[in-house]
DNA sequence: ACAAATTTTTAGACCAGTCTAAATTTTTAA
DNA sequence: TTAAAAATTTAGACTGGTCTAAAAATTTGT
Protein backbone atom coordinates (compact mmCIF):
# COMPACT_ATOMS: atom_id res chain seq x y z
CA UNK A 1 0.00 0.00 0.00
CA UNK A 2 1.57 3.71 -1.35
CA UNK A 3 1.81 6.54 1.14
CA UNK A 4 1.83 10.00 -0.96
CA UNK A 5 3.87 12.04 0.06
CA UNK A 6 1.37 14.36 0.70
CA UNK A 7 0.20 11.50 3.20
CA UNK A 8 3.93 11.72 4.59
CA UNK A 9 3.52 14.87 5.29
CA UNK A 10 0.18 14.65 7.19
CA UNK A 11 1.86 11.50 9.26
CA UNK A 12 4.87 13.94 9.95
CA UNK A 13 2.58 16.91 11.22
CA UNK A 14 0.40 14.76 13.62
CA UNK A 15 3.45 12.98 14.83
CA UNK A 16 5.20 16.40 15.87
CA UNK A 17 1.53 17.81 17.14
CA UNK A 18 1.23 15.05 19.21
CA UNK A 19 4.83 15.49 20.77
CA UNK A 20 4.44 19.43 21.05
CA UNK A 21 1.16 19.53 22.94
CA UNK A 22 1.26 16.41 25.37
CA UNK A 23 -1.92 15.33 25.32
CA UNK A 24 -2.20 12.07 23.08
CA UNK A 25 -4.94 13.85 20.59
CA UNK A 26 -4.46 15.98 18.03
CA UNK A 27 -7.10 18.20 16.32
CA UNK A 28 -8.25 18.98 13.21
CA UNK A 29 -7.17 22.88 13.48
CA UNK A 30 -3.56 22.13 14.96
CA UNK A 31 -3.01 20.52 11.67
CA UNK A 32 -4.81 23.11 9.37
CA UNK A 33 -3.07 25.28 10.97
CA UNK A 34 0.30 23.90 10.68
CA UNK A 35 0.42 22.58 7.15
CA UNK A 36 -2.01 25.44 6.16
CA UNK A 37 -4.42 23.55 4.82
CA UNK A 38 -8.81 24.75 5.03
CA UNK A 39 -10.07 22.26 8.02
CA UNK A 40 -12.46 20.89 5.65
CA UNK A 41 -9.17 19.25 3.19
CA UNK A 42 -7.88 18.00 6.51
CA UNK A 43 -11.14 16.11 7.92
CA UNK A 44 -11.12 14.55 4.23
CA UNK A 45 -7.56 13.14 4.57
CA UNK A 46 -8.12 12.19 8.01
CA UNK A 47 -10.62 9.57 6.79
CA UNK A 48 -8.02 8.48 4.33
CA UNK A 49 -5.61 8.17 6.34
CA UNK A 50 -8.04 6.11 9.33
CA UNK A 51 -8.94 4.31 6.19
CA UNK A 52 -4.93 2.76 5.44
CA UNK A 53 -5.01 2.12 9.35
CA UNK A 54 -2.16 5.03 9.40
CA UNK A 55 -4.02 7.02 12.40
CA UNK A 56 -6.67 5.99 14.52
CA UNK A 57 -9.99 8.67 13.90
CA UNK A 58 -13.27 9.30 15.45
CA UNK A 59 -15.47 12.04 14.46
CA UNK A 60 -14.74 15.19 16.47
CA UNK A 61 -12.38 13.15 19.07
CA UNK A 62 -9.34 14.26 17.42
CA UNK A 63 -6.68 11.99 15.72
CA UNK A 64 -3.34 9.71 17.26
CA UNK A 65 -0.85 7.41 14.90
CA UNK A 66 -1.51 4.23 15.11
CA UNK A 67 1.95 1.92 15.34
CA UNK A 68 2.43 1.87 11.28
CA UNK A 69 1.87 5.71 11.28
CA UNK A 70 4.13 6.18 14.00
CA UNK A 71 6.96 4.36 11.95
CA UNK A 72 6.13 5.60 8.47
CA UNK A 73 6.72 9.60 10.42
CA UNK A 74 9.51 8.54 11.98
CA UNK A 75 11.25 7.04 9.06
CA UNK A 76 10.53 10.75 6.83
CA UNK A 77 11.65 12.60 10.26
CA UNK A 78 14.95 10.30 9.50
CA UNK A 79 15.50 10.93 5.92
CA UNK A 80 14.68 14.60 6.96
CA UNK A 81 17.48 15.01 9.27
CA UNK A 82 20.11 12.90 7.18
CA UNK A 83 19.67 15.04 3.78
CA UNK A 84 19.84 17.80 6.43
CA UNK A 85 22.98 16.64 7.42
CA UNK A 86 24.16 15.88 4.22
CA UNK A 87 23.70 19.68 3.01
CA UNK A 88 25.45 21.40 5.43
CA UNK A 89 28.39 18.55 6.38
CA UNK A 90 29.05 18.33 2.46
CA UNK A 91 27.46 20.32 0.27
CA UNK A 92 28.39 23.61 2.50
CA UNK A 93 25.16 25.22 3.18
CA UNK A 94 24.31 26.87 5.72
CA UNK A 95 21.97 25.53 8.53
CA UNK A 96 18.87 27.87 7.82
CA UNK A 97 19.07 27.03 3.81
CA UNK A 98 18.11 23.45 4.39
CA UNK A 99 15.14 22.66 5.51
CA UNK A 100 13.03 23.48 2.31
CA UNK A 101 15.26 21.33 0.50
CA UNK A 102 15.29 18.60 2.85
CA UNK A 103 11.08 18.99 2.76
CA UNK A 104 11.51 17.30 -0.66
CA UNK A 105 14.28 15.18 -0.25
CA UNK A 106 12.89 13.15 3.12
CA UNK A 107 9.85 11.71 0.31
CA UNK A 108 12.83 9.93 -2.00
CA UNK A 109 11.78 6.05 -1.59
CA UNK A 110 14.77 4.10 -1.34
CA UNK A 111 15.80 2.61 1.80
CA UNK A 112 18.98 1.12 0.05
CA UNK A 113 19.61 4.82 -0.24
CA UNK A 114 18.64 6.29 2.96
CA UNK A 115 21.47 3.42 4.82
CA UNK A 116 23.91 4.01 2.24
CA UNK A 117 23.48 7.61 3.11
CA UNK A 118 23.56 7.31 7.23
CA UNK A 119 27.19 5.44 6.16
CA UNK A 120 28.68 8.24 4.29
CA UNK A 121 27.83 10.97 6.79
CA UNK A 122 29.18 8.70 9.42
CA UNK A 123 25.79 7.58 11.52
CA UNK A 124 25.60 11.12 12.52
CA UNK A 125 22.98 11.69 16.00
CA UNK A 126 22.09 14.77 15.44
CA UNK A 127 21.32 17.22 12.60
CA UNK A 128 22.58 20.63 11.92
CA UNK A 129 19.68 21.98 14.52
CA UNK A 130 21.01 20.03 16.96
CA UNK A 131 17.58 17.31 16.46
CA UNK A 132 17.89 14.04 17.08
CA UNK A 133 18.55 11.42 13.91
CA UNK A 134 16.52 7.95 14.80
CA UNK A 135 18.56 5.37 14.12
CA UNK A 136 17.23 2.80 11.67
CA UNK A 137 15.00 1.17 13.55
CA UNK A 138 13.40 4.27 14.88
CA UNK A 139 15.20 4.74 18.39
CA UNK A 140 15.81 8.59 19.14
CA UNK A 141 19.38 9.17 20.75
CA UNK A 142 17.99 10.34 24.05
CA UNK A 143 19.01 14.72 24.86
CA UNK A 144 19.22 15.74 27.83
CA UNK A 145 19.37 19.20 26.60
CA UNK A 146 16.86 21.94 28.03
CA UNK A 147 16.77 25.78 26.81
CA UNK A 148 19.01 27.82 27.87
CA UNK A 149 15.95 30.25 29.56
CA UNK A 150 15.45 27.68 32.03
CA UNK A 151 19.20 27.48 33.18
CA UNK A 152 20.76 27.79 36.46
CA UNK A 153 22.33 31.89 36.92
CA UNK A 154 26.22 31.24 35.91
CA UNK A 155 25.37 27.83 34.61
CA UNK A 156 28.51 26.26 32.53
CA UNK A 157 27.00 24.58 29.05
CA UNK A 158 26.86 23.90 25.88
CA UNK A 159 24.79 24.69 22.61
CA UNK A 160 22.84 21.71 22.05
CA UNK A 161 20.59 22.75 19.56
CA UNK A 162 17.83 25.27 18.35
CA UNK A 163 14.18 24.76 18.76
CA UNK A 164 13.11 27.86 16.02
CA UNK A 165 14.09 26.61 12.81
CA UNK A 166 12.71 30.19 10.81
CA UNK A 167 15.24 31.67 8.86
CA UNK A 168 15.47 34.93 10.51
CA UNK A 169 16.37 33.27 14.20
CA UNK A 170 18.78 30.89 12.51
CA UNK A 171 20.29 33.78 10.75
CA UNK A 172 20.30 35.61 14.21
CA UNK A 173 22.36 33.15 15.57
CA UNK A 174 24.94 32.68 13.43
CA UNK A 175 25.36 36.22 13.00
CA UNK A 176 25.86 36.85 16.56
CA UNK A 177 28.75 33.74 16.39
CA UNK A 178 26.93 31.19 17.80
CA UNK A 179 26.97 27.18 17.02
CA UNK A 180 26.81 23.90 18.07
CA UNK A 181 29.28 23.15 20.86
CA UNK A 182 30.11 26.10 21.84
CA UNK A 183 30.48 26.51 24.96
CA UNK A 184 28.65 29.63 27.03
CA UNK A 185 28.40 30.89 30.63
CA UNK A 186 25.06 32.80 31.97
CA UNK A 187 27.19 36.11 32.89
CA UNK A 188 24.30 38.33 33.65
CA UNK A 189 20.95 38.09 34.39
CA UNK A 190 18.06 40.41 34.50
CA UNK A 191 15.11 40.10 36.62
CA UNK A 192 13.08 42.32 35.28
CA UNK A 193 12.84 40.74 31.54
CA UNK A 194 14.66 37.84 31.99
CA UNK A 195 17.13 38.99 29.28
CA UNK A 196 20.80 37.36 29.91
CA UNK A 197 24.07 38.34 29.51
CA UNK A 198 26.35 35.37 27.97
CA UNK A 199 29.93 34.84 27.43
CA UNK A 200 30.81 32.26 24.16
CA UNK A 201 33.83 30.12 24.26
CA UNK A 202 35.30 32.09 27.04
CA UNK A 203 35.77 35.40 24.38
CA UNK A 204 32.78 37.10 23.20
CA UNK A 205 29.78 39.13 25.38
CA UNK A 206 26.10 38.47 24.48
CA UNK A 207 22.83 40.12 25.38
CA UNK A 208 20.26 37.68 24.81
CA UNK A 209 16.09 38.38 25.05
CA UNK A 210 13.98 35.81 27.41
CA UNK A 211 12.60 35.51 23.70
CA UNK A 212 16.23 34.12 21.99
CA UNK A 213 16.98 32.32 25.09
CA UNK A 214 14.39 30.36 25.57
CA UNK A 215 14.73 28.58 21.40
CA UNK A 216 18.40 27.89 22.62
CA UNK A 217 18.86 24.26 23.96
CA UNK A 218 21.77 23.49 26.08
CA UNK A 219 23.43 21.29 28.12
CA UNK A 220 25.64 21.08 30.88
CA UNK A 221 28.94 20.97 30.69
CA UNK A 222 30.47 17.37 31.97
CA UNK B 1 4.68 28.82 -13.67
CA UNK B 2 5.16 25.88 -12.02
CA UNK B 3 6.17 22.38 -13.85
CA UNK B 4 5.18 19.54 -12.27
CA UNK B 5 6.99 16.00 -11.64
CA UNK B 6 4.69 14.75 -14.53
CA UNK B 7 5.35 17.73 -17.05
CA UNK B 8 8.98 17.23 -16.43
CA UNK B 9 8.55 13.53 -17.07
CA UNK B 10 7.06 14.03 -20.22
CA UNK B 11 9.16 16.67 -21.74
CA UNK B 12 12.67 14.66 -20.77
CA UNK B 13 10.70 12.22 -23.11
CA UNK B 14 10.15 14.10 -25.57
CA UNK B 15 13.66 15.18 -25.70
CA UNK B 16 14.77 11.96 -25.70
CA UNK B 17 12.75 10.69 -28.55
CA UNK B 18 13.13 13.73 -30.69
CA UNK B 19 16.87 12.93 -30.38
CA UNK B 20 16.51 9.03 -30.76
CA UNK B 21 14.62 9.53 -33.71
CA UNK B 22 16.32 12.36 -35.94
CA UNK B 23 13.35 13.70 -37.16
CA UNK B 24 12.49 16.77 -35.55
CA UNK B 25 8.41 15.92 -34.69
CA UNK B 26 7.60 13.17 -31.87
CA UNK B 27 4.47 11.09 -32.45
CA UNK B 28 1.17 10.73 -29.39
CA UNK B 29 1.87 6.96 -30.00
CA UNK B 30 6.11 7.63 -29.06
CA UNK B 31 5.36 8.97 -26.35
CA UNK B 32 2.32 6.77 -25.07
CA UNK B 33 4.66 3.96 -25.46
CA UNK B 34 7.70 5.39 -23.50
CA UNK B 35 5.97 6.40 -20.81
CA UNK B 36 3.66 3.24 -20.89
CA UNK B 37 0.61 6.01 -20.75
CA UNK B 38 -2.69 5.67 -23.01
CA UNK B 39 -2.64 8.01 -26.00
CA UNK B 40 -5.13 9.62 -24.64
CA UNK B 41 -3.79 10.87 -21.85
CA UNK B 42 -0.81 11.81 -23.56
CA UNK B 43 -3.00 13.86 -25.79
CA UNK B 44 -4.37 15.65 -23.08
CA UNK B 45 -1.05 16.58 -21.58
CA UNK B 46 0.12 17.63 -25.17
CA UNK B 47 -2.47 20.19 -24.90
CA UNK B 48 -1.64 21.26 -21.37
CA UNK B 49 2.38 21.60 -22.52
CA UNK B 50 1.13 23.32 -25.85
CA UNK B 51 -0.87 25.70 -23.07
CA UNK B 52 2.35 26.33 -21.42
CA UNK B 53 4.51 27.01 -24.20
CA UNK B 54 6.58 23.74 -23.87
CA UNK B 55 6.18 22.34 -26.61
CA UNK B 56 4.45 23.64 -30.04
CA UNK B 57 1.65 20.86 -30.94
CA UNK B 58 -0.75 21.04 -34.01
CA UNK B 59 -3.62 18.34 -33.88
CA UNK B 60 -2.61 15.23 -35.89
CA UNK B 61 0.86 16.47 -36.14
CA UNK B 62 3.52 15.54 -33.63
CA UNK B 63 5.43 17.70 -31.15
CA UNK B 64 8.07 19.30 -30.69
CA UNK B 65 10.01 20.72 -28.02
CA UNK B 66 9.99 25.18 -27.61
CA UNK B 67 13.34 26.69 -26.66
CA UNK B 68 11.58 26.77 -22.76
CA UNK B 69 11.06 22.76 -22.71
CA UNK B 70 14.14 22.22 -24.68
CA UNK B 71 16.10 23.77 -21.12
CA UNK B 72 13.46 22.40 -18.84
CA UNK B 73 14.31 18.95 -20.36
CA UNK B 74 17.87 19.70 -20.33
CA UNK B 75 17.88 20.89 -16.49
CA UNK B 76 16.35 17.64 -15.85
CA UNK B 77 18.58 15.35 -17.59
CA UNK B 78 21.73 17.58 -15.68
CA UNK B 79 20.24 16.72 -12.56
CA UNK B 80 19.41 13.32 -13.24
CA UNK B 81 23.31 12.55 -14.39
CA UNK B 82 24.57 14.37 -11.72
CA UNK B 83 22.51 12.61 -8.99
CA UNK B 84 23.84 8.98 -10.69
CA UNK B 85 27.26 10.40 -10.21
CA UNK B 86 26.59 10.98 -6.30
CA UNK B 87 24.88 7.80 -5.75
CA UNK B 88 28.12 5.53 -7.50
CA UNK B 89 31.03 7.54 -6.20
CA UNK B 90 29.38 8.65 -2.82
CA UNK B 91 27.00 6.33 -1.67
CA UNK B 92 28.75 3.01 -3.59
CA UNK B 93 25.47 1.97 -5.53
CA UNK B 94 26.36 -0.25 -8.15
CA UNK B 95 25.72 0.90 -11.77
CA UNK B 96 22.85 -0.70 -12.43
CA UNK B 97 21.32 1.00 -9.31
CA UNK B 98 20.80 4.15 -9.93
CA UNK B 99 18.75 4.76 -12.65
CA UNK B 100 15.47 4.38 -10.67
CA UNK B 101 16.54 6.40 -7.41
CA UNK B 102 17.81 9.70 -9.92
CA UNK B 103 14.46 9.34 -11.43
CA UNK B 104 12.96 10.91 -8.16
CA UNK B 105 16.39 13.13 -7.47
CA UNK B 106 15.99 14.54 -10.80
CA UNK B 107 12.73 16.34 -9.41
CA UNK B 108 14.09 18.01 -6.76
CA UNK B 109 13.73 21.54 -7.05
CA UNK B 110 16.79 24.04 -6.17
CA UNK B 111 19.63 25.70 -8.09
CA UNK B 112 21.80 26.19 -5.60
CA UNK B 113 21.67 22.35 -4.47
CA UNK B 114 22.44 21.70 -8.23
CA UNK B 115 25.04 23.88 -8.98
CA UNK B 116 27.04 22.97 -5.10
CA UNK B 117 26.07 18.91 -5.97
CA UNK B 118 28.13 19.72 -9.25
CA UNK B 119 30.84 21.20 -7.30
CA UNK B 120 31.37 19.07 -4.53
CA UNK B 121 31.78 16.24 -7.31
CA UNK B 122 34.19 17.63 -9.10
CA UNK B 123 32.01 19.13 -12.04
CA UNK B 124 31.54 15.66 -13.91
CA UNK B 125 31.07 15.31 -17.64
CA UNK B 126 30.22 12.02 -18.00
CA UNK B 127 27.39 9.47 -15.68
CA UNK B 128 28.01 6.33 -14.79
CA UNK B 129 26.59 5.03 -17.89
CA UNK B 130 28.73 7.25 -20.22
CA UNK B 131 26.48 10.01 -21.03
CA UNK B 132 27.76 13.27 -21.39
CA UNK B 133 26.26 15.96 -18.19
CA UNK B 134 25.04 19.57 -19.88
CA UNK B 135 26.95 21.90 -17.51
CA UNK B 136 24.99 24.68 -16.17
CA UNK B 137 24.20 26.49 -19.50
CA UNK B 138 23.27 23.47 -20.83
CA UNK B 139 25.62 22.62 -22.91
CA UNK B 140 26.66 19.14 -23.40
CA UNK B 141 30.52 18.13 -24.27
CA UNK B 142 30.97 16.56 -27.35
CA UNK B 143 31.05 12.78 -27.36
CA UNK B 144 33.45 11.18 -30.10
CA UNK B 145 32.30 7.98 -28.79
CA UNK B 146 30.84 5.54 -31.49
CA UNK B 147 29.11 2.04 -31.32
CA UNK B 148 31.97 -1.03 -30.44
CA UNK B 149 29.68 -2.90 -33.65
CA UNK B 150 30.87 -0.30 -36.21
CA UNK B 151 34.24 -0.50 -35.05
CA UNK B 152 37.31 -1.26 -37.81
CA UNK B 153 38.27 -4.74 -37.09
CA UNK B 154 41.63 -4.94 -34.79
CA UNK B 155 40.49 -1.55 -33.82
CA UNK B 156 42.47 -0.24 -29.80
CA UNK B 157 39.46 1.30 -28.43
CA UNK B 158 38.87 2.81 -25.18
CA UNK B 159 35.00 1.62 -23.57
CA UNK B 160 32.98 5.14 -23.27
CA UNK B 161 29.94 4.19 -21.95
CA UNK B 162 26.61 2.38 -23.21
CA UNK B 163 23.30 2.51 -24.96
CA UNK B 164 21.19 0.02 -23.32
CA UNK B 165 20.60 1.22 -19.32
CA UNK B 166 18.37 -2.03 -18.29
CA UNK B 167 19.59 -3.58 -15.09
CA UNK B 168 20.29 -7.11 -16.61
CA UNK B 169 22.38 -5.46 -19.58
CA UNK B 170 24.69 -3.35 -16.79
CA UNK B 171 24.77 -6.66 -14.65
CA UNK B 172 26.10 -8.44 -17.62
CA UNK B 173 28.80 -6.25 -18.69
CA UNK B 174 30.30 -5.51 -14.94
CA UNK B 175 30.17 -9.38 -14.92
CA UNK B 176 32.04 -9.45 -17.31
CA UNK B 177 34.56 -7.76 -16.43
CA UNK B 178 34.02 -4.53 -18.27
CA UNK B 179 33.96 -0.67 -17.13
CA UNK B 180 34.59 2.59 -18.29
CA UNK B 181 37.47 3.75 -18.94
CA UNK B 182 38.81 0.02 -19.99
CA UNK B 183 40.84 -0.75 -22.75
CA UNK B 184 39.53 -2.82 -25.56
CA UNK B 185 41.31 -4.58 -28.54
CA UNK B 186 39.43 -6.03 -31.22
CA UNK B 187 41.05 -9.70 -31.69
CA UNK B 188 38.75 -11.83 -34.05
CA UNK B 189 35.56 -11.38 -36.07
CA UNK B 190 33.09 -13.49 -37.04
CA UNK B 191 31.88 -12.13 -40.73
CA UNK B 192 28.68 -14.72 -40.35
CA UNK B 193 26.79 -13.37 -36.89
CA UNK B 194 28.70 -9.96 -36.36
CA UNK B 195 29.95 -11.64 -32.89
CA UNK B 196 33.54 -10.98 -32.13
CA UNK B 197 35.93 -11.88 -29.68
CA UNK B 198 37.77 -9.28 -27.85
CA UNK B 199 40.55 -8.28 -25.51
CA UNK B 200 40.59 -6.13 -22.07
CA UNK B 201 43.04 -3.94 -20.46
CA UNK B 202 45.53 -6.92 -22.59
CA UNK B 203 44.21 -9.32 -19.95
CA UNK B 204 40.92 -11.33 -20.53
CA UNK B 205 39.44 -13.00 -23.58
CA UNK B 206 35.84 -11.92 -24.17
CA UNK B 207 33.41 -13.06 -26.81
CA UNK B 208 30.39 -10.55 -27.49
CA UNK B 209 27.35 -11.12 -29.73
CA UNK B 210 26.53 -8.30 -32.14
CA UNK B 211 23.67 -7.72 -30.27
CA UNK B 212 26.18 -6.96 -26.70
CA UNK B 213 28.43 -5.10 -29.01
CA UNK B 214 25.56 -2.68 -30.71
CA UNK B 215 25.17 -1.15 -26.80
CA UNK B 216 28.68 -0.61 -26.19
CA UNK B 217 30.08 3.00 -26.80
CA UNK B 218 33.92 3.09 -27.33
CA UNK B 219 36.24 5.92 -28.42
CA UNK B 220 39.49 5.51 -30.48
CA UNK B 221 42.36 5.26 -28.12
CA UNK B 222 44.47 8.75 -28.81
C1' DA C 1 -8.07 6.30 -55.88
C1' DC C 2 -10.01 4.55 -52.26
C1' DA C 3 -10.94 1.05 -48.63
C1' DA C 4 -8.68 -0.72 -44.70
C1' DA C 5 -5.55 -0.15 -41.08
C1' DT C 6 -3.42 2.82 -37.98
C1' DT C 7 -2.96 6.87 -35.32
C1' DT C 8 -4.83 10.45 -32.85
C1' DT C 9 -8.35 12.95 -30.64
C1' DT C 10 -12.75 13.51 -28.18
C1' DA C 11 -16.15 12.27 -24.74
C1' DG C 12 -17.08 10.81 -20.43
C1' DA C 13 -15.57 8.83 -16.16
C1' DC C 14 -12.71 8.33 -11.91
C1' DC C 15 -9.35 9.40 -7.97
C1' DA C 16 -6.44 12.40 -4.96
C1' DG C 17 -6.18 16.60 -3.10
C1' DT C 18 -7.81 20.94 -2.62
C1' DC C 19 -11.42 24.76 -1.87
C1' DT C 20 -15.96 27.43 -0.12
C1' DA C 21 -20.29 27.43 2.03
C1' DA C 22 -23.45 25.31 4.91
C1' DA C 23 -24.72 21.98 8.50
C1' DT C 24 -23.64 19.66 12.71
C1' DT C 25 -21.39 18.72 17.05
C1' DT C 26 -18.84 20.11 20.95
C1' DT C 27 -17.22 23.54 24.13
C1' DT C 28 -17.63 27.74 26.74
C1' DA C 29 -19.47 30.82 29.72
C1' DA C 30 -23.34 33.73 31.30
C1' DT D 1 -28.71 24.95 31.86
C1' DT D 2 -28.81 26.70 27.80
C1' DA D 3 -27.53 30.09 24.14
C1' DA D 4 -23.58 31.66 21.72
C1' DA D 5 -19.08 30.61 19.96
C1' DA D 6 -15.81 27.55 18.20
C1' DA D 7 -14.50 23.36 16.07
C1' DT D 8 -15.52 19.93 12.91
C1' DT D 9 -17.79 17.63 9.29
C1' DT D 10 -20.60 17.35 5.06
C1' DA D 11 -21.91 18.79 0.47
C1' DG D 12 -20.64 20.19 -3.74
C1' DA D 13 -17.22 21.91 -6.89
C1' DC D 14 -12.61 22.23 -9.29
C1' DT D 15 -7.81 20.75 -11.16
C1' DG D 16 -4.32 17.46 -12.65
C1' DG D 17 -3.59 13.17 -14.18
C1' DT D 18 -5.25 8.97 -15.49
C1' DC D 19 -8.43 5.49 -17.91
C1' DT D 20 -11.87 3.19 -21.66
C1' DA D 21 -14.70 3.49 -25.60
C1' DA D 22 -15.91 5.74 -29.58
C1' DA D 23 -15.17 9.12 -33.29
C1' DA D 24 -12.22 11.43 -36.55
C1' DA D 25 -8.05 12.11 -39.23
C1' DT D 26 -4.12 10.30 -41.47
C1' DT D 27 -1.45 6.80 -43.68
C1' DT D 28 -0.96 2.62 -46.29
C1' DG D 29 -1.52 -0.85 -49.73
C1' DT D 30 -3.66 -2.63 -53.67
MN1 LIG E 1 7.28 17.03 3.11
MN1 LIG F 1 16.65 20.11 11.24
MN1 LIG G 1 11.10 11.44 -13.59
MN1 LIG H 1 22.81 7.41 -16.61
Amino acid sequence: MEISFTEENYLKAIYALSHFYEAGEVTTNQISDRLKNKAATVTDMLKRLAEKKLISYKRYQGVKLTEKGRITAIKVIRKHRLWEVFLVEKLKFSWDEVHEIAEQMEHIRSDELIEKLDDFLGKPKFDPHGDPIPDASGKFSTQKSFSLSLANRKASLIIAGVTDHSKSFLQYISNSGLKLGDNLKIEDWNDYDQSMKIKINNKHILFLSNKAASNILVENKK
